[in-house]
DNA sequence: AGCACGCCGACT
DNA sequence: GTCGGCGTGCTC
């Protein structure tokens, strides 16, 4: 009797489970989910037993090593559970044994010793019900819809798109929830796991890693804020998206998934109005008290200051509480160039724009951490005409400083300042910050708020862009207070997510009209692969490669469509040169299509199902 | 991915 | 003769 053993540690792709004898003594206890130890180069590891194979052959009996122990006798993991960890597993192409290292309680040895477990596997009637889509205007509305689609029997697992979604949820404290994030520590994951496999906790509040958690009686998933970008995890493989791997999660236990959010994502949108999703509801009209201002009439009257003089106006009238003035780039201009020749300041390593900072004089890049002298002539023409264009945070806040005759104290908040920002600090005070602040302000106490250069995400070459910064500025108003102002400055009022914002039917229309043309989502679901080499030669040569092989491999397959190689933007990162191929396959078969693909790139490549970019990290 | 192992140069 | 830095290749 051969046991297939995945073993709990990271291992290369292909050999993720191993083969290994069941000793005769063993023969009556093994079964599959049971944690075992195994021999492994000349040590003992643990092991997962997935799959039992009869017939041993002569030489294999020779070959294979034998099980060394069985750890518990019961299985550490049931077969809903095994099942969801195989089928993220195959999809988001990672090692099984890595997967079900999140799956089970952190293994040290005496603390396992000392426990023993109870059989969790329950039978329980599959039912499959379609995702659901509601909708919440503000904080409280919120909170009173997740306490309404809490499971009164059973367990209900809300999922949030970061730690911090996890506070201001007073309202939900007669569920006595329990707050999963990675900022637990072992000794505390260790028990929450034994406690929620025995149903002792109900309600879980938690990032991604409550996924794996050893759910027993699970009826409802919630998956918070869910277009927010934050639910997709870029970085690391598994490369999950947990929306998907929710409705995963979901299909092995037969629980319900209700989607919660301010503001739907366009393929949300998408499936609700389709019956893809349960609801046929009309969503309303977003109510909407923002003020475009177009800062091409400010250049026209000679305003070439950051502010225009509505914003300036309201940042004078504002004679109470706190003013939030949002851009995404620190430092003190987008970029610093040359008036005569056109020269524009690049790093030598990434050719990315440099940024100057005030406070050390130096251009910065902000990718590779590399800084340069400021240049006081033009490298390339000697001239002395340097210039900076675009507003940063530092030069905002030196603008801000000379005309401030107001009394309020200006916060600088980015990934800069290390300064503790204190929601307690006493007095009115005008907060400049990027994309860090928002998660740090105290949102009640803001009056005005204006997103100084909304054009700097408006023209960054990724798909998603408009869904993103139509999220960001929704975002916004579902954190203001209906009282406080808003203000949008941008050279283009005419783009649709500003003219629309009142109107989302309008701009989820256009969205969805462009991305049908291109065969993006929801048309169509998106794979990146990609990959780094120390040269560019090289990444090109086997971006081309792995091109024509696929191309091959998937030539009677219609409803796969591989797209050309193209160079990351920027091509050089992380110390090599990367090149990505998006491929799109048809929504129908998206599962099996993508657990396919997986099988067939080479070890090295990055596999990226439904990604956030295309071409960028 | 991680770890053992082997090659080789530096130092006792 | 021994230590250790680094490159290579295997793991049932």
């Amino acid at each position: 009797m051969i046991a297939k053993v995945a073993l709990i540690r990271r291992m290369p792709k292909k050999i993720s489970e191993l083969d290994y004898l069941v000793p005769p003594q063993l023969k009556k206890e093994v079964t599959i989910g049971q944690l075992v130890n195994v021999p492994f180069r000349n040590r003992l590891v643990y092991g997962l037993i997935t799959e039992f194979t009869e017939n041993e052959s002569e030489e294999a009996r020779g070959k294979l090593k034998l099980i060394e122990n069985i750890v518990w006798k019961n299985s550490a993991l049931t077969l809903k559970q095994l099942s969801f960890a195989i089928e993220i597993s195959e999809f988001y192409n990672t090692p099984l044994g890595f997967i079900l290292q999140t799956c089970l309680p952190p293994l040290k040895k005496t603390k396992i010793k000392k426990i023993k477990i109870s059989n969790a596997d329950r039978l329980k009637p599959a039912f499959r019900k379609k995702p659901e889509i509601k909708l919440y205007h503000d904080q409280k509305e919120r909170q009173e819809i997740f306490k309404k689609l809490i499971s009164s029997t059973g367990q209900t697992l809300i999922l949030v798109p970061e730690v911090n979604a996890t506070t201001d949820l007073n309202l939900l404290a007669e569920f006595q929830p329990t707050i999963i994030s990675a900022e637990l520590s072992e000794k505390e994951i260790f028990d929450l796991w034994f406690k929620i496999r025995t149903e002792e906790i109900k309600v879980v509040i938690g990032t991604r890693r409550s996924l794996f958690m050893p759910w027993s009686d699970l009826q409802v998933i919630i998956i918070d804020d869910e277009s927010n970008p934050n639910h997709k995890n870029s970085e690391m493989a598994p490369r999950i998206q947990a929306r998907e791997a929710a409705m995963m999660l979901a299909h092995a236990h037969g629980a319900q998934c209700i989607l919660t959010t301010h503001t739907p994502s366009v393929e949300s949108w998408y499936f609700a109005q389709h019956n893809v999703y349960a609801n046929q509801q009309e969503i309303p009209s977003f109510e909407t008290n923002a003020e475009i201002v177009d800062m091409k009439e400010e250049r026209r009257g000679r305003n070439y200051g950051f502010l225009s003089l509505e914003l300036e106006d309201a940042i004078s009238q504002n004679n109470s509480g706190d003013i939030f003035l949002f851009l995404n780039r620190k430092g003190s201009s987008a970029y610093v160039g040359c008036r005569d020749c056109g020269y524009v300041a690049k790093c030598a390593q990434c050719s990315r724009g440099l940024v100057y900072h005030e406070n050390t004089a130096t251009l910065d890049c902000h990718f590779c951490n590399l800084k340069n002298k400021m240049f006081l002539t033009c490298p390339k023409c000697q001239g002395s005409n340097m210039v900076m264009y675009g507003v940063g945070t530092q030069s905002l806040e030196k603008e801000l400083t000379k005309n401030n005759n107001l009394n309020k104290k200006i916060i600088r908040i980015d990934s800069d300042t290390s300064d503790i920002y204190d929601k307690e600090f006493i007095g009115d005070k005008i907060i400049i910050g990027t994309q860090i602040a928002w998660n740090k302000i105290d949102w009640s106490k803001i009056k005005l708020m204006a997103f100084i250069d909304a054009d700097s995400s408006l023209f960054i070459p990724e798909y998603k862009m408009a869904e993103n910064l139509w999220g960001q500025l929704r975002n916004a108003q579902y954190h203001l207070l209906p009282t406080a102002r808003l203000l949008i400055q941008t050279g283009h009022v005419e783009h649709h997510i500003f003219s629309n914002l009142a109107y989302p039917q309008r701009f989820y229309d256009k969205e969805l009209q462009e991305r049908k043309l291109f065969n993006y989502p929801p048309f169509n679901y998106l794979i990146r692969l990609y990959n780094g080499e120390k040269t560019m030669e090289v990444s090109k040569l086997a971006a081309n490669n792995l091109f024509k092989y696929l191309q091959t491999l998937t030539k009677d397959r219609h409803e796969i469509i591989i797209s050309n190689p193209l160079p990351f933007s920027p091509s050089y990162a992380r110390g090599l040169h990367w090149h990505g191929i998006v491929v799109k396959i048809s929504f129908e078969k998206y599962k099996q299509l993508t657990k396919f693909l997986a099988q067939n790139i080479p070890e090295n490549w990055k596999f990226d199902p439904n990604p956030n970019n295309l071409l960028s990290f």
